[in-house]
DNA sequence: TTAGTGATATCC
DNA sequence: GATATCACTAAA
């Protein structure tokens, strides 16, 4: 028994930056449980980290507003919001509290697209603010894990340099999708 | 490539 | 109150 023993993340793997927290998470599986008691998993395979008041393409840069503030509150806090009028996008906070930095789930191994993978895991922004170290959401480590590999981020044209060139987008290496 | 979608931020 | 913007997806 306990061959590949299952273990919960728990607030000090999040209460670290965000360069390290992102790459961790690639591998690890976020599980939402819902009200009727289903378990809906999904194995991270794709992530991207924001970081600071500085980083142009991080929320945080354009100051505090009552939609970002969730960026301020300490690592293990689920921020969720909603892009385009029709997709909710999900991160992870990241860092100690007054440290605004968190961590986008872009794709699982299953879905593609950061839109995609919410609304597999039937996560919207009822969730915003959830911990992510409860018991309706959380991860798990189950031992895998999968070669890293990095890439500047996607999708932020309105920041500027350097932040558009920055390798802050961490990708499992064992996707067999054609990740381009 | 373009359209669609709705909340948020910013301007008056 | 009005307009511009957005870390996307789907359709063509």
């Amino acid at each position: 028994m306990n061959g590949s023993p299952v273990r919960r993340l728990d607030a000090a793997f999040f209460q670290r930056d965000c360069l390290t927290v992102a790459p961790a998470l690639v591998g690890k599986v976020l599980v939402h449980r819902l009200p009727d008691g289903t378990e809906l998993r999904e194995r991270i395979a794709e992530t991207e980290a924001y970081r600071g008041t500085e980083d142009e393409a991080c929320h945080a840069h354009k100051g505090r507003t009552p939609r970002n503030s969730m960026l301020w509150r300490e690592g293990g806090t689920v921020y969720v919001y909603l892009c385009y009028g029709i997709h909710s996008l999900a991160n992870v906070i990241t860092g100690a509290a007054e440290a605004p930095q968190g961590v986008l789930l872009r794709a699982g191994y299953t879905t593609p697209g950061p839109g995609r993978l919410t609304k597999a895991l039937q996560i919207d922004r009822t969730q915003n603010g959830l911990a992510i170290t409860g018991d309706v959401l959380w991860f798990e480590d189950d031992g895998a894990r999968p070669p890293i590999l990095t890439a500047p981020r996607v999708g932020i044209g309105y920041a500027g340099e350097p932040w558009l060139s920055m390798p802050w987008r961490f990708l499992a290496g064992d996707v067999s999708s054609s990740n381009k």
